[in-house]
DNA sequence: CGAATTTCAGTGGAACTGAAATTT
DNA sequence: CAAATTTCAGTTACACTGAAATTC
């Protein structure tokens, strides 16, 4: 339990009621996960949104752009600005898909393929930090309770 | 409707890399959180930093610019924009320390008191909302773990 | 025709930076 | 003098919107 009103100390004392909302507690948790991710992946040279497109490509084979924006959560806006870099780092290729020439088909490339390999290792070291206060079991707990909480939206 | 390849549904499937990444999680249901929160305060008419600011007067009484920022979190230049919409709320006051005047004392009005005592009931709302799929106990376990993850950076 | 896809230009909220002004 | 606080102006990353162009 917290013993306040005795001493003040001036140094950042959340309030309690914040510190009990998990609303903002998840806030504070994911904002310490995006510059970790964001700083990690930039030191390899990458961006967080370019790991979540090659997962799905990899995953799931070529795409169209706005498959690639619902499969990661992007806007369909947004996914043509992560394919220019991708394209520009020639770790996907962009064509006109024949069958249906509105659409672009982006495929991965062997060299994209090897890029998301080492990337996947930089995820992992994100979580490893991210988690380290947890044990596995209680990591595993915490990923199971975000599944319920971000599936029960859709 | 599209046949494309083979078996593939086009469905925004998210990649199982992704979604097992507590990383990731995180940033989802945060995403969620938030606009649940952002909504919510809106229409009371209010603001989730007015209640971080607010419950941080609440709890440790009439406190710095600079601290208000530390306990809540926000920097020292968004706390500004902040009290200022409060004060045009009369929802608390501004006025300078005499014993330091490079400080500001900012204190909560009566109606500021009144005012936080109605967005508790809101944030509890989003709690309810956010947490739904989740029983008592999953909550109070999804609490304690972002509680040790928050910790660890401090 | 309406609907889907890509693309661009731009908006809005949030975290953050740099620097000036004031005071200790 | 250096350091702390407030304030403003501006930046960056990100989710998102509106509309044009193309194609089905």
């Amino acid at each position: 339990m917290i013993t306040f009103g005795s001493i003040e100390t001036s140094r950042g004392t959340t309030p309690t009621r914040l510190r009990g909302l998990p609303s903002w507690l998840l806030g504070q948790a994911a904002l310490r996960a995006q510059r970790l991710g964001t700083d990690r992946f930039a030191a390899a040279d990458a961006h967080r949104s370019f790991y979540a497109v090659l997962c799905a490509l990899d995953e799931y084979g070529p795409a169209s752009q706005i498959e690639l924006g619902r499969r990661c959560g992007f806007d369909r806006s947004d996914v043509v600005a992560i394919v220019n870099d991708l394209v520009a780092g020639k770790l996907v290729e962009r064509r006109a898909d024949p069958s249906d020439r509105r659409r672009n088909i982006i495929t991965l490339t062997p060299a994209g393929r090897r890029r998301l390999h080492k990337l996947d290792r930089v995820a992992d070291g994100i979580q490893d930090e991210l988690l380290a206060p947890l044990s596995v079991r209680e990591r595993k707990q915490l990923t199971s309770l975000l599944t319920r909480i971000v599936d029960s939206v859709e």
